[in-house]
DNA sequence: ATACGTGCAAAGTATTTGCAAACGG
DNA sequence: CCGTTTGCAAATACTTTGCACGTAT
């Protein structure tokens, strides 16, 4: 249950307030029990289905703190809800596929789309703190 | 004023709808002399700021039709607002650095990167329609 | 004990929808 | 003329904020 990301998450979170209540510990480990990423609102439903009593504000303050630490990365897949996944240091960097018929995301990763962004960032002079990849198209299954 | 993209675009609304009003029209003319992305309320805003009468409705049920024309790409840059930009058939084909400090977003493209996301595709079993790539950071002039 | 975290409810912002009036063909 | 499009205003959905209370330290 509280595996790595979430016990690395919530220490920092504590070095950084001094403090941890019981709303992040919430989030944190349920976001912790995830592979890809999802919304707030679907975050707050779990946790309240689980009998978790908490307000859809803290899911959110929660979000935003671990977000500003890098702990979350959010993630916008087109339709204008914003979700969110930890950020695990292992290689489990990740981008998304969404099937725009069946809704369905699937994370993947690429090696050498990772580089080429990297050439990218270099050859403009900035500094890439983070980036996403968004692939929208019609996935095996719904491909008629 | 009324470049290539705007002409075509007119014309594929005309033939899927029969009819063109002005404040479609309006928004195609002002999406035409547009370099990159502009939200709605940023479309509307321009638009009023020209003189011309129009509703936020109108903008918006505008960009969904030409988005579902495939003549506007909506793009989200990670501030949970949407943004529109006109998909122009020639090599104009690009994507978004965004700088976290001062809010400068800046176009580029990468032929490299282009072809890592089709491998990435094709290698998943998806037919990926429209792809956006994201990166944040810090740009040159903000970085101290 | 005290300051920070939390839940609730109200406010804010982006976007969508219902509808009568305007307008293109 | 007729049906689509438009502008307005109300509704909706997601997210943020204000505030009194709870809680960790």
């Amino acid at each position: 249950m509280t595996d790595a990301w979430s016990e690395s998450a919530l220490t920092k979170l504590r070095a950084t307030s001094g403090r941890t209540g019981g709303a992040r510990r919430e989030v944190v480990e349920f976001l912790g029990d995830q592979h890809c990423c999802l919304s707030a609102q679907e975050i707050h439903e779990g946790l309240r289905d689980g009998g978790v009593r908490i307000g859809v504000a803290s899911v959110y303050r929660a979000l935003e703190g671990l977000t500003q630490l890098d702990l979350v990365q959010r993630v916008e897949l087109g339709d204008g809800i914003a979700r969110f996944e930890p950020v695990r240091p292992d290689g489990d960097h990740h981008h998304h596929l969404v099937c725009d018929d069946c809704g369905k995301v699937e994370p993947f990763e690429d090696p050498s789309l990772e580089s080429a962004i990297e050439r990218v960032a270099v050859g403009h002079g900035y500094s890439v703190a983070a980036h996403d990849v968004v692939l929208h198209g019609a996935c095996n299954d719904c491909r008629s």
